[in-house]
DNA sequence: TCTGGGGTCCTAGGACCC
DNA sequence: TCTGGGGTCCTAGGACCC
């Protein structure tokens, strides 16, 4: 393969930046991003993060690192907004775009130089322009493939900018801890270090069949990470693969036991799932529950329908029959609704007019609900709900496409 | 470290069929 | 009938990413 020239952008603490900028007030000061009720920091501001305010805390204790933190419930409408607006500007630079999440994006520039001189002045520009126009920093990685160049927009923040030339991989791989590149994880890392692998150097040296026998089909690729090899492509959003699951979930406000309360969260977790599922046009045939208890213990139970379905009503019915299957052994402490085996249906009315008249219902309900927001419109039992969990929002969440999502 | 939410991929075992 | 092997689908759980 020729040589390609791939960008990294990771914005800066990018909840947090779009919250300061948004509120002048809040600049300079150490913020954190929360969600409502039982919530953690989904993003800390650096201001926050020099007293160890980080991702993950739970309110408490960003409390106990800086007393002085200020809480921000975050505004996804806000993030998404920005982040939309910030990946189209990339698409200036070169068509093919692909967003990570909602503050990550890579960039394959090979076929942009004619246009626009290096690479490096393309980093350039965009972080000017994105700092210009929103006020935000962000760090940018400039490597021959994604592995690489997410690496190098890790090395310097906030507003960095790291080339990893060809020359430099070995040297720069050689001493890295296994666990700095994206994809290995605290698990892969401690069973790396247990066969006496701490580096990326060590691990693209290693035997690829002893990786092999230990982790399976991931052994190669793990291999081939250690020698900072990565023949992904960049891939633009209308290349994306299909998604193959939609899904809610969320942690109570307060631990229940009830049936009956159980199954109004269920209710709305479902009504959530079909919506999405309906707007996006899929449907599906496996509807999986999930209860995570008191205790933090999980489980997962699914059950596998005759046909497919995106009807809020009939996923919820099913995920009353897989509750009622099970035993519930302790307060709950969170719930969650998914669908999957997704099949892409083009819109089509069932057959029986019983059938045909929910269906017309449902878009009804679903028009006033796009126009009015969520659950404007619903089930009566849905409104009783008083406490509706806590909508945490994550910088994961894609600013566009199926795996947007609304809340509120 | 009392610990959010949305996804993907992988593994291992069982049911079922030919 | 005491017993093979491959393919496919389903299920539960875990690792990983942001």
């Amino acid at each position: 393969m020729n040589q390609r020239l791939i960008l990294h952008v990771d914005m800066n603490a990018f909840f947090a930046s779009v919250e300061q900028q948004s509120n002048p007030e809040l600049r300079g000061k150490p913020i954190a991003v929360i969600g409502r009720g039982r919530t953690v920091v989904t993003t800390a501001s650096y201001e926050a993060r020099a007293f160890g305010v980080k991702t993950g805390m739970n309110t408490w204790q960003a409390k106990q690192a800086c007393p002085h933190v200020i809480f921000v419930i975050g505004d996804n409408r806000k993030y998404t907004h920005t982040s939309t607006q910030i990946m189209q500007m990339m698409r200036d630079y070169t068509p093919l775009v692909e967003v990570f999440s909602i503050d990550e994006a890579w960039l394959d520039v090979t076929h942009s130089l004619a246009l626009f001189g290096s690479a490096e002045r393309i980093a350039y520009l965009l972080k000017a322009r994105i700092r210009q126009r929103f006020g935000i920093t962000c760090s940018i990685g400039i490597a021959p493939n994604k592995l690489l160049a997410k690496l190098a927009s890790e090395m310097k923040k906030p507003d960095g900018l790291t080339i990893i030339r060809p020359d430099d991989v070995p040297r720069v791989l050689e001493t890295l801890p296994v666990g700095d590149l994206c994809g290995i994880g605290r698990k892969v890392e401690q069973h790396l270090f247990l066969m006496g692998i701490r580096t990326c150097g060590e691990l693209g040296r290693y035997p690829v069949e002893r990786l092999t026998r230990k982790f399976g089909i991931v052994g190669e690729r793990l291999q081939q990470m250690g020698k900072g090899v990565d023949d992904s492509p960049v891939m633009p959003v209308e290349d994306e693969e299909e998604v193959k699951s939609v899904g809610h979930s969320m942690t109570l406000e307060r631990d229940i036991s009830l049936h009956n309360d159980i199954c109004k969260y269920l209710l709305q977790l479902s009504e959530m799932v079909g919506r999405r599922a309906r707007r996006y046009g899929v449907a599906g045939k496996t509807v999986h529950l999930t209860v995570r208890y008191a205790d933090f213990s999980t489980i997962g139970r699914q059950q596998t329908r005759k046909g497919y379905t995106n009807q809020s009503e009939e996923i919820f019915r099913e995920a009353v029959s897989i509750l009622d299957s099970l035993e519930i052994s302790q307060p709950v402490r969170l719930l969650g609704v998914r669908i999957t085996n997704l099949s892409y249906q083009s819109e089509q009315l069932p057959l029986f007019e019983d059938e045909r008249r929910k269906v017309l219902a449902t878009s009804a309900m679903d028009e006033v609900n796009d126009r009015f927001g969520n659950f404007t419109v619903t089930y009566g039992s849905v409104l009783d709900n008083e406490e509706k969990g806590s909508f945490v929002i994550s910088p994961a969440w894609r600013p566009d496409g199926i795996r947007k999502v609304d809340v509120e």
